[in-house]
RNA sequence: GCCGUCGUAGCUUAGUUGGUGGAGCAGCUGAUUCGUAAUCAGCAGGUCGAGGGUUCAAAUCCCUCCGACGGCUCCA
């Protein structure tokens, strides 16, 4: 921002003509001010990127100047040729009036002249020495930004070896760790190498899986029938296993009271973050996460020793975000997300320590049954130099477990409220990283929300908490198994989504429609058994088999059966497997190798219905 | 949120220096009854992202807004 002060008898302006196509509105045509400090003002591109700051550092300029002149009366005046690199009108307005407003909270007779207009003026300038003077405004971020910088600057990046070894990133030879080199630059030096679109969202679209959804915010997805089917299956699976790992599952609501005294503090520190909406009178944010649902819950627990570790569960459904607009793409960052939050309350550091192995195997394995297997992720630790220090052991071992160098990063001191914390990264088409599963060991809230225990000899104390997403957000799972296949087709190869996934497991192609009640016979036999059915659908649309075979091979079908008179006559099938891992393209199948081929497949995931009608005659198109 | 690029039918897209928007796929109708990646013909489908401006005339030029994407920032 570029001052001028003109120390002035009196200034007057006229207001002329439009200077730019909307200049402020104004019926003041012409004004006045005697004894007056006039201050011409040109606001910069540079003013724009931290404007709170640069009005702070605007009032300080004028107030220091004013009291030295000993001046009340100012006149903000707009003058845009002071400058060539100018903020835009709209901005640079905001800022002017941002600074009347202040300067008249400093009890200054303020005036300011209208913004956007030729003006006629007349000035009377005193002449003494301190009449005439410039200042120019650079805008320093804000102190929270240098704090964070200063966090940056102590925090160490390495890479861990299998053989305990810590390597400066920076001097690491990633020959064999492409992956990780791509993570570990994106974490530290946050260089993105290649410009692409998004992958996924091309093939969420095609798929019919998500979609955006214009008259919601940002970040809000609509989900059709086979992207629904698709996520349900992978929420159940994911609940699944938490149950299983002990997790008890519990549901809390989505909105909480801003004024609640332990949340208030809590959100203080993270004002711009959240949806918030207006019940009567009171204000409630969207929760962000599961944590104060379950963190009030155990607050009005009785716990004894003997419950630790308790875990408590819930799949939230939806945790909001308001990221940054310009953050958000597809489905991997939103502003509601579907997010699977274990928490285990533990009795002391050591019991943490064992819980978090324990959950760190869970994560490692929930992940993989998914999909997203050992060689699509990357690991990252990040802890404390102490924590570390103490605790190299148990650090190595979950590096063995993993099976492969991991990046660290390392504070001289605590900053956040854990001590430890790991993320399974998955990295993309376009090299970006986005963290899936996560754990970490929490030493503060369980005081901060004074949740109690009582230990053996009676006396009460707070727990460490763990925060666990065994698989992060379900959408962000769906994102990495499209790009994950996206890979895959760059590569040339066939993308495909796993069997207990695929929205259509069998296709039956009818070569004529007197074959479509075989397809459907065929259908009832296959299922023909209570515990688990089979999604199959036959497309008895009137077209060709061969666009036919096209359109299934487009829709990722896994299997697809031809029907017609030789299957008929032979009753056994020769299915066109979409990749050899399914089964043996070679080969000849009667109903009941089929069945049990797919169910030893998919025996031991949850199980959902076709979700759409088994014809394909009957179907609405979502998307082209 | 900031900077930049883009926005034409459900989808993919053509549209020269401003002069009444074309196509392919999908949809509908009809013919074809078909053996492993697109059968043929016809019909219908557009406030050219929204609003404002310049002009005799705007998809095209200008402004504002919205959205997507890329980068920055952010990611408790």
């Amino acid at each position: 921002m570029k001052l001028l002060f003109i120390h002035s008898d009196f200034i007057e302006y006229e207001v002329k003509e439009k200077a730019i196509k909307t200049p402020e509105e104004t019926d003041k045509k012409t004004d006045r001010f005697e004894e007056a400090l006039t201050v011409f003002t040109a606001v910069e591109k540079i003013d724009e990127k931290s404007s709170k700051h640069a009005v702070t550092q605007a009032i300080e300029e004028i107030t220091k100047i004013a009291e030295q002149l000993n001046v009340k009366n100012i006149m903000l005046y707009p003058y845009a040729h002071l400058s060539s690199d100018l903020a835009s009108p709209k901005k640079a307005q905001e800022i002017l009036i941002e600074i009347e407003y202040e300067l008249k909270q400093k009890n200054y007779n303020v005036k300011r002249s209208p913004f956007g207009w030729y003006k006629a003026f007349k000035i009377s300038c005193k002449g003494h020495p301190l009449s005439e003077l410039s200042r120019e405004i650079i805008p320093v971020g804000e102190e929270t930004d240098s704090l964070k910088k200063e966090r940056k600057l102590s925090s160490y990046w390495n890479i861990l070896t299998q053989d305990g070894q810590l390597h400066d990133v920076g001097k690491f030879n990633f020959k064999g760790h492409e992956n990780l080199k791509i993570f570990s630059y994106y974490e530290k030096e946050k260089s993105r190498a290649e410009k692409q679109e998004p992958a996924h969202v091309t093939l969420m679209k095609k798929l019919e899986i998500a979609d955006y959804e214009p008259a919601s915010d940002g970040g809000n997805m609509r989900f059709y029938p086979k992207g629904r089917l698709i996520k349900k299956l992978i929420e159940r699976y994911v609940t699944q296993r938490v149950v299983e790992y002990g997790g008890l599952e519990v549901e809390t609501p989505i909105m909480y009271d801003m004024e609640h005294p332990t949340l208030s503090k809590y959100l203080q520190r993270f004002p711009a973050r959240q949806y918030q909406i207006e019940s009567d009178k009171r204000n409630f944010f969207l929760r962000f996460a599961a944590c104060f649902g379950q963190f009030l819950m155990a607050h009005d627990s009785t716990i004894s020793y003997k419950d630790l570790p308790l875990k408590m569960y819930e799949l939230t459904k939806y945790s909001f975000r308001r990221e940054q607009s310009g953050e958000l793409t597809g489905l991997r960052r939103l502003r509601a997300f579907t997010m699977p939050d274990v928490h285990a309350f533990t009795a002391d550091l050591d019991m943490a320590m064992d819980e978090f192995k324990i959950r760190f195997d869970l994560s490692l394995s929930v992940l993989d049954k998914i999909g997203i297997e050992n060689s699509d992720i990357e690991m990252a630790l990040r802890t404390t130099k102490d924590f570390y220090e103490k605790n190299k052991e148990f650090i190595l071992f979950l590096v063995k477990k993993l099976g492969k160098s991991i990046l660290v990063e390392m504070w001289n001191e605590r900053i956040f409220y854990f001590v430890l914390k790991f993320e399974f990264n998955f990295v993309d088409m376009s090299n970006k990283a986005s963290a899936l599963s996560t754990d970490q060991i929490d030493i503060e809230n369980g005081e901060r929300y004074d949740i109690k225990f009582t230990d053996k000899y009676g006396k009460t104390k707070h727990p460490l908490i763990l925060h666990c997403s065994p698989s992060g957000a379900i959408e962000r799972v769906i994102y990495a198994l499209l790009e994950k296949e996206a890979i895959k087709m760059s590569k040339g190869l066939k993308p495909i989504l796993p069997l207990w996934l695929s929205p259509t497991q069998i296709r039956l192609i009818p070569v004529g429609d007197e074959f479509i009640k075989d397809c459907v016979k065929f259908e009832q036999d296959i299922n023909n058994h209570e515990y688990y059915k089979i999604r199959i659908d036959i497309d008895d649309r009137e077209e060709s088999v061969s666009k036919k075979i096209r359109d299934a091979e487009k829709e990722w079908i896994p299997i697809i059966i031809v029907v017609g008179e030789k299957e008929i006559n032979k009753n056994t099938f020769l299915p066109r497997f979409r990749n050899d891992k399914i089964g043996d393209n070679s080969k000849e199948y009667k109903i009941k190798d089929l069945q049990k081929l797919v169910l030893d497949d998919i025996k031991n995931y949850p199980n959902e219905s076709l979700p759409l009608s088994i014809y394909l005659s009957k179907r609405p198109k979502f998307k082209g």
